[in-house]
DNA sequence: AAATATTTTGAAAATTTATACGCAATTATT
DNA sequence: AATAATTGCGTATAAATTTTCAAAATATTT
């Protein structure tokens, strides 16, 4: 009897605290376990910051970086994990046919295509993820290139080659 | 011109770091910042974990719990965690999402959005007649922005961010 | 090219966060 | 009910992270 009752008072309170905890987080930009403590024990909890850390870990609550340069608690979404994939090495990507030629100006490149494939080329370029390419944006049979600065044309086209076919 | 050169390879250093730093998150699980360094340096970066502290914040990424009881960096996108906004910071959720980032060469500039974002902030900065900026072009996920001669590559984003939030 | 302003960085200090350890309480097992 | 196994938690401390400060590197303006 006696037992029982303890065991279910007991219990709630570490849920509650969960709760509370969860609350919070949602409600406030949180930046540092203390305040967090502080405000966890203004509501009438009593624990320590080791607890509490243990507890945000229980929650998978992460600290992550605001646009205002301070940090802040944030809670997790209910989808689980899903890893971006990685960034596959450029030999990997499929072979695009479709491409025509290259040209340069200055910092753009422009690659012709045939009719419709400038989008499909264009996206294996930013896949690739190539450091001499700032960004590609893709017509019908049109790919325009910006190139890093410092970085020759040769350079570009040495690079593209890795990811479009057909290109060298 | 070797100035140029000097200013510009320079520049790259930083940016270059951060990219890497963005793949090795995205495609590996690193519990701190040691790892991180380490993993860093083993690419050829030269930096101590106080840059590398630095550069985590401004990329947004965020420390979380994993299911196995450790502890992860995640990027912001790919990251399972979202900010739920409060009343002080409602304005911030009014922001335009999918903005990435943008970069710079010469008279261009480069933003990344989210796929399928581009010509919505497009609008935006079309709509806010910078008078930087002469023109944009968007495809799917990257905008092009020719910016007028004599402004500063700063004085762009300084601009801009005035139209596109959550940019600076 | 020189002068000035801004940004980036490392080293060390300051702060923040995680955990080893031990004990008490709870739950499960026999 | 006794015993074993698990969980929760505070204290103290180790480990990790952020920030301060001064110097160096970059960028901008003159």
């Amino acid at each position: 009897m006696h037992r029982n009752l303890n065991k279910y008072t007991n219990m709630k309170k570490k849920n509650n605290r969960l709760e509370a905890l969860r609350l919070i987080i949602s409600s406030q930009q949180m930046g540092s376990q203390e305040e967090l403590l502080n405000a966890l024990q203004r509501e009438g909890f009593q624990l320590t910051q080791a607890t509490l850390s243990r507890d945000l870990k229980q929650l998978k609550v992460a600290k992550a970086a605001t646009m205002s340069g301070n940090y802040v608690y944030v809670l997790p979404n209910e989808s689980m994990y899903k890893r971006v994939s990685n960034p596959t090495s450029a030999r990997e990507m499929m072979q695009i046919p479709g491409f025509i030629s290259i040209s340069y100006s200055g910092n753009m490149g422009v690659i012709k295509t045939r009719p419709g494939y400038a989008s499909a080329i264009a996206w294996n370029i930013d896949r690739g993820d190539l450091p001499q390419i700032l960004g590609t944006i893709a017509g019908d049979d049109n790919i325009f290139v910006v190139i890093k600065e410092g970085i020759s044309h040769k350079e570009v086209t040495e690079a593209l080659s890795r990811v479009v076919p057909n290109m060298k």
